[in-house]
DNA sequence: CTATAATTTGAAAGCGCTTTCAATTTGGTT
DNA sequence: AACCAAATTGAAAGCGCTTTCAAATTATAG
């Protein structure tokens, strides 16, 4: 079924059909109507390619998530996804998503961008220098960025204050006692990551702690990840009294390591993690319950959503800057640092 | 940069370069080097949406997630499509993730056929009598189902062996001594988890062992509902000396439950729980390490994007049919029951 | 009733590519 | 040197829609 049979079974023109099913203020209210109801009764949909060609709008926005291609979709990216893609359907926009390698990044967003497939792009998981947002700054094309960079240039952002947030947690351990607090990380070179060691360090720095680099670890969001480290701070001496856990996946494994020493968390160790909010994976259900720096990753991606499509709307991009506070939820597995 | 530009450039006609573009034989060899090179060289990629509406063909495959909305993209679907994505990238086939409502399921489908916005359709998480099997078969369709239904259509498939899985771990646990098996299953109303149901009453009647109904749950696979169902399982008296877990997240659940009874998981309680395999979650590193039956789930995900393109190369359907078996894997959650 | 303005409809061009069919060039034979 | 087949290139139509510009219809006023 195409515009010109549906426009043929309504003997009229496919210029008025077509005018009539866009809502184009000068056809008839009752044209309009009956155009509309046949077109639902037959069945008909426009040929979305052709209407692309057509506009020049490919009415598809781009996710390109970070990370290699075979651990790119985490639990972190898909409740992301999930975020932006609630949102999107609500337009009938299609997400594109992308699993550019991380090689050939830069021609693959060229190709992206000159073949028309998307109106826009949403990036995340951003290096310091990230030199995607360099080359779609310097070109012009519409973006957002789920993150920050280091880099200058203006372009609309949304982030969680990950300086905050560890900021805030680490002060809060010292204060109650503890001394040496392991800190395990996310990925190295992702900004998220080095704005939290900076406010995990400049925490320490207010109470006038020593940083330990022995004490910070960097790595993948696995409980794989967060078992090794843990257990490796566990064998220093004298040994951490205290965790942060960059993911709640890092804390299952942290987790497991302490419980594998012999030890209890919330008495013997403290630990907070940052929970992105995973409905499968509950902060509050665990033994003991688990102290948190929360921010939800979905209401981010949908949030995220909104703002590119305010992007494609024209709205200016020194206008789109947010930053998500964090909050702190105290529970169980923090308390005051042992004696020794 | 479009194809006459590149066509002026070259001083040769838009048929030409079309055709050493895409490799038509008649085009001489020399010609064809001088324009791919000059192509790359100037950035030409051609339109996606001019291309699709030439050929018919959208190069985009549509993946349709089931479950409601809020809840769609669970760790499950994510590592599927991470599978889906990483076979398909290779061809530079667009994935269309379709966040359906499960309300306009139907009307939601039939859109995205007439607009021509995909060139096949990958479902997954069928019902027994699924809706949307029975219209894509009636209307021809090309699709490939990731599971199975009751409805007697030839189309595509591929599916785990669920029945055979939870068949055999059913009866190891039953081997070991248990007479009271807990049943966490998936959401009621999917086939998978019907046939799970089958494999685990079928290894009960094998065994001479009359089921209980109270020991069979559903739900969704979240550490809260395993959880929740240990708990009132374990209320039960006589309890339960096993369980069978849906899945790694349940697992968790379950075992937050065991270890809230007093109780210690391997030793007063076995569990055998159903392993996606997870890069994150690994059932090797869980304390007590974790019996599970395995099936990469990300493997079928990519083996699905395979057969998909199979299907649209022209394979008759009826040769498109693949039951993975499941692996079962002893760790230390299994041992004899408890004598009582 | 006209004349004119406002409303409503239609014809046709164009979006950027592929592909049919025709035209041109090249090469091999006598 | 002339001829025919094979190899190579090009002109133009068409994919299904939107949109400009012109035409036809209806409403309003004189």
């Amino acid at each position: 079924m195409k515009l010109k049979e549906l426009a043929g079974h309504l003997g009229l023109s496919q210029t008025t059909v077509s005018r009539a099913l866009n809502d184009y203020p000068e056809v008839k209210e009752t044209t309009r109507l009956r155009v509309k109801e046949t077109a639902k009764r037959l069945g008909y949909s426009a040929n979305a390619s052709a209407l692309r060609l057509a506009t020049g709008r490919s009415g598809t926005i781009g996710l390109v998530i970070g990370g290699d291609s075979t651990q790119q979709f985490g639990p972190h990216a898909s409740e992301y996804l999930t975020g932006v893609a609630s949102r999107l359907a609500r337009d009938e926009i299609d997400i594109l998503v992308s699993p550019v390698d991380s090689d050939d990044e830069i021609p693959a967003f060229k190709r992206l961008i000159a073949s028309k497939r998307v109106d826009a792009l949403i990036l995340g998981a951003p290096a310091p220098y990230d030199e995607r947002v360099k080359l779609l700054t310097k070109i012009g094309f519409p973006f957002i960025l789920h993150g920050r960079t280091e880099i200058g240039e203006v372009h609309p952002w949304l982030d969680i204050d990950n300086r905050g947030a560890f900021h805030r947690a680490t002060l809060h351990l010292l204060d109650l006692g503890h001394r040496r607090i392991g800190m395990i990380n996310g990925p190295a070179g992702q900004t998220f990551a080095e704005h939290r060691e900076i406010g995990y360090r400049s925490a320490l720095l207010e109470r006038g702690v020593a940083p330990d680099r022995r004490l910070i670890a960097n790595g993948r969001f696995t409980d794989e990840v967060g078992f090794r480290w843990a257990q490796s701070f566990l064998e220093l001496s004298p040994r951490p009294t205290a965790f942060l856990a960059g993911s709640m996946m890092t804390a299952l494994g942290v987790f497991r390591a302490i419980r594998l020493a012999g030890l209890t968390l919330g008495k013997d160790i403290s630990m907070i993690a940052h929970d992105d909010v995973f409905p499968y994976l509950n902060a509050d259900n665990m033994v003991p319950s688990m102290s948190t720096t929360r921010s939800s990753i979905r209401a981010a991606g949908s949030r995220v959503a909104e703002l590119v499509l305010q992007v494609l709307a024209g709205k200016p991009a020194d206008e789109i800057h947010e930053l998500w506070p964090v909050e702190l939820v105290l529970r169980e597995s923090t308390g005051p640092a042992p004696k020794d």
